[in-house]
This record gives C-alpha cells, structure tokens and sequence, in this order.
DNA sequence: GATCCACGGGAATACACGGATG
DNA sequence: CATCCGTGTATTCCCGTGGATC
C-alpha cells in the first residue's frame, strides 16, 4: 500500500467511524514511527552501531527478545530514523540528490517473512536503494548479488535490518550470515527470538537483548488507544489488557483491536470492560502474530478465509474440509490439502483429532482450527 | 533461453487397529 | 503377554511442470 492510498483511507475512515478513527494505530502488525518508551534500548541500539556516526559501517549486531517485546518497533523505528537523519537517500522521491553533508550509507529494512529466499533479500535491498524497478523473475541469484555488489561500490554500503529470523518460515541468523559473507559493503542486523546461548552458528559480537515489556506495555496501550480511538481506553482496562497478555504486546494489542471492533459493530461509542472481555477471548493464547498470518501468499489466505466460514459449521476433516475449499476455487483439493497440511507444519493452523465418521480402521483423522485470531484477520482483511 | 516460484500430483512414510504368531 | 503383520488412512516429502518475466 503507497503513502498516498494510505493517507486517503485514513481521511475516509476519519469521517466514516465512530469510535475509531485510525485503525492503523490499533493493528499489532504495524509500528509506529516513534517508539513508545524504552529509551535505554534505543541507546543501546544506537551503541551497537557507533561508528555509522562516523561515516563508517559498523559490524553486524543481533537483536533477539522473546514475541511480543517490541523488536520489530524498536528496529522499524531506529531504521527510519537513521534514514531521515543520517542518509542522502530519500524515503519519499522529493527534490534533489546529492546533499554532501550527511553520509552516503543506506538503510533498508526487510522482513524476513517477505524476503524469504537469498533471492528475495538480495532483490529486497537493491529495491530499496535503487530508483529503477528491480525484476522478480527471469534473472539468477547470483547474478542479483553482483549486481547489488555493482551497487555498494558506488556509495557507502549499506546498514540492512533484517527481521523475524528464524521463525518456521523464514531464513535464520546462520541463513543472513551466509547470504553476507565476503560481501563487501554490507553491515547486517538480524533480528529474532532465539536466545543467543541456544544458537549453534557464529553470532555477531553485538547483541542488543530486549526483553518482555512490564509495566511499560500500558503506556503503550494508552498511548495508541488514544491515537486510534475517538474515546480513549479506559486506565483499568489497559492495565487488565496489559496483564493477560503477560508484556506481550502484540497480544494486547490484538485483543483492543477485536474489542474496538466489536464496539463500534454494536453502534457504540465506549469500549465496556465486557467488550474488553471479548477482545480477550478472541485471541488465542500462544497463538502466532497476525503479521505471519498477513504475510502468506494469496492462495495460502484464501485457503484460510475459507476454512473459518466452514469451521462454524462444525467438524470436518482435512480431507473433507480441503474438498469443500477447493469446490469453489480455482485449486484442487489435493493442493489445498496440502497446503493445509503446510499450514499446520508451520504453525499457523493448528491440528486436533476429531472423531468424524464411524469407520474403526485406519489412521485418525484430525481437523485444522486457526492459531491466531480469526476475528482480528477477518477484520484486517477486510480493511 | 534463463530464472524463480507456486501448483499439482504422487511416492514414501507414519499411524491405528485387529488378528496372527512366537 | 509382547511383537509382528496386513490393511486402510492420514500425513509428509519431493519433484516435475508451467506461468510470468527478464
């Protein structure tokens, strides 16, 4: 989505609703550009990577917390500013080039749920730098890393950020290490959750730990309760929010969405703590963040939009569930299958026997429920 | 002609259970 | 009684094909 589709739909929504009137400001999955509190990581972020100060790329660092901490908002923020304040690149096309007072190293932020494959992240970064369209098809890996190298010697390298390593589907700490190996001009940071003491491969000497928010998470709350709601949260209500989701911070947030949600749906203009109640209940416990579940292809989300209409009419079978998808859709039922099955394996969908059908022999059976909140995806979806 | 990737399809493997075997 | 075997499903794994693009 471009600024200007986005600033459009923020006007109509303005005028439109009620309750909320950004609902951007309540979605887990996107950050704001300033972070809420935790000035003493931001230092240490900024520590770990003294000599950009200096014109020079500093060494590779890695950021690691467990879900919900805030890395992605801490990362996404320290890389947007770098941008504005430090590089001659532009994050919006405006006037000239060529400011000789501030460095010429680029940043570029990637998400390793989209830049999934050496390709993708390669093609990720020379997209970001490049004025000129990058392809998608029809040219080699290997070829994309020359031509990004071409790239690096003509300015001063490049400070990428690469987030959510090493979740089922996304490539690892080890993956970015070898990706950027005797690749000269390339400074990474690799975000993720795994403790550094539980990693096999070399870590980068710089570590920046973030760790679960405590009583900051209701200040966040509040502070994006009041940005997205015409009416703001109620301090009770953060702090219960703040509580059940034990610091997590997507989960919290999940939860106020759903419940904002639901408010507005009933024609109301205050969210009730019973409202609360059911934003809560609408997000499962452990589940996965949203931004996975937005993250998959086309055919992968249909298949899951799909899946919920039917799942409210009671048990089915992956066998019969994927049969009634791909009725109408233009996949087969084998393919669907499989990509249930797929789904499962990654932990997006999560798998539990059922006992459908009367027949005594073979394997059970077992039926898909989702591992997120479905009431928070159908809402995003739709937005 | 080369490239990446999503699909489709099917082979291989895992599991459940009853009955046979040691 | 414990183990193995056969049969029928469920699940995983793998690879060829073709679309879109360069």
């Amino acid at each position: 989505m471009d600024l200007a589709e986005r600033i459009a739909r923020r006007r109509t929504r303005k005028t439109k609703d009620r309750l909320v009137g950004d609902w951007d400001a309540l979605n887990p999955a996107i950050h704001p550009p300033e972070p809420i509190g935790r000035e003493a990581l931001f230092e240490a972020l900024l520590d770990a990577i003294d000599p950009i100060f200096s014109d020079e790329l500093p060494g590779n660092v890695y950021v690691w917390g467990p879900p919900g901490a805030g890395k992605s908002a801490i990362v996404t923020a320290l890389m947007s500013t770098l941008r504005t304040e430090l590089s001659s690149q532009r994050p919006i096309v405006t006037a000239t080039r060529g400011d000789r007072t501030r460095s010429d190293v680029r940043f570029v932020y990637l998400d390793a749920r989209q830049a999934s494959s050496r390709f993708k992240i390669y093609r990720g970064i020379l997209d970001a730098i490049r004025p000129e369209s990058v392809p998608r098809r029809g040219v080699g890996t290997d070829d994309l890393r020359e031509q990004l190298e071409a790239e690096m010697a003509t300015c001063e390298g490049a400070l990428v950020a690469v987030d959510h390593l090493g979740e089922p589907d996304t490539v690892d700490l080890e993956d970015v290490r070898q990706f950027f190996t005797s690749f000269a001009g390339v400074s990474w940071i690799g975000v993720g959750r795994t403790p550094p003491e539980e990693l096999t491969t070399r870590i980068p000497r710089s570590k920046v730990h973030v760790p679960q928010y405590t009583y900051e998470l209701v200040d966040i709350l509040t502070v994006r309760g009041t940005r997205g709601l015409s009416r703001s949260l109620d301090h009770d209500d953060a702090t219960r929010l703040a509580e059940w989701a034990d610091g997590n911070a997507h989960d919290a947030l999940a939860a106020l969405f759903v419940a904002a949600a639901y408010t507005q749906e009933d024609g109301r203009g205050h969210i009730r703590s019973e409202d609360v109640d059911a934003g809560i209940d609408a997000v499962p416990e452990d589940g996965i963040p949203i931004g996975r579940v937005l993250a998959l292809s086309d055919n992968e989300r249909l298949v899951l939009r799909r899946l919920l209409a039917l799942s409210l009419e009671g048990d089915y079978s992956i066998d019969e569930a994927a049969s009634e998808i791909a009725s109408n859709s233009d996949l087969t039922s084998g393919t669907v299958k499989r990509l249930l099955y797929e789904l499962a394996q990654i932990d997006i969908l999560r798998r539990v026997e059922v006992s459908v059908g009367t027949q005594m022999v073979g394997r059970q059976p077992s039926k898909v429920t989702p591992n997120f909140s479905a009431a928070l995806f159908e809402r995003l979806h739709n937005s």
